[in-house]
DNA sequence: TTGCTAACCTAATCACCTC
DNA sequence: GAGGTGATTAGGTTAGCAA
């Protein structure tokens, strides 16, 4: 998975602290993840509330256990599955959180700082977060897309030359 | 120094919206 | 239905911290 542009090839910015899980609160964490190892949006709301922790990590930390106990598939949406048995119109889970909008003045100051810096660290992340007036998280996510896309592109531009290569 | 693990990354995929 | 994009996942890496 590592290649250019992968975590080992760039120059890592972890700028958030490390955070110390209390006794307590991995007591409720564990707790959670018996009873559902792929928590849903709401679910991670309202563990986060509990425990005064913020929704990432607890994101992070389901994500951690999951890959330390060899968790390999996301399993069926059990409750999809369910309404579907009762004859019940269910058009979404729900598992998800709802998609966050950006304007075209949001999106035109992402991605000014993308181009200034596609790694922002935390502390850029949350500066950025304020300006356009979204959770930190959002402008992690919106930055990993981004950056997703721009490889992606870049791959596409790799193997199909271009049209002066074709002619020269 | 070492082992554990939170934080972070990419790549792939899902879910939703717009055209 | 296709394409764009935000959200989530697995799998991997990095680095902080306690033993």
């Amino acid at each position: 998975m590592a290649q250019d542009g992968s975590p080992k090839a760039v120059n890592h910015r972890r700028c958030s602290t490390r955070t110390k899980f209390t006794k307590d609160q991995l007591t409720v964490l564990i707790r959670a993840f018996n009873q559902e190892p792929y928590p849903s949006y709401n679910i991670r709301q309202k563990l986060a509330l509990e425990m005064n922790l913020e929704g990432p990590i607890i994101q992070t930390w389901f994500q951690n256990q999951r890959a330390k106990h060899g968790f390999q598939r996301r399993p069926e949406p059990e409750d999809l599955a369910a309404s579907q048995a009762q004859d019940q119109p269910v058009k979404s889970p729900r598992r998800w959180r709802p998609h966050t909008i950006y304007t075209s003045s949001r999106l035109h100051t992402l991605n000014t700082a993308l181009k200034n810096d596609p790694y922002p660290g935390v502390d850029s992340r949350e500066q950025l977060a304020k300006e356009v007036g979204v959770p930190e998280p959002r402008v992690h996510v919106w930055f990993q897309n981004r950056r997703s896309k721009f490889f992606v592109q870049r791959k596409k531009e790799a193997d199909e030359p271009s049209e002066q290569e074709q002619d020269g």
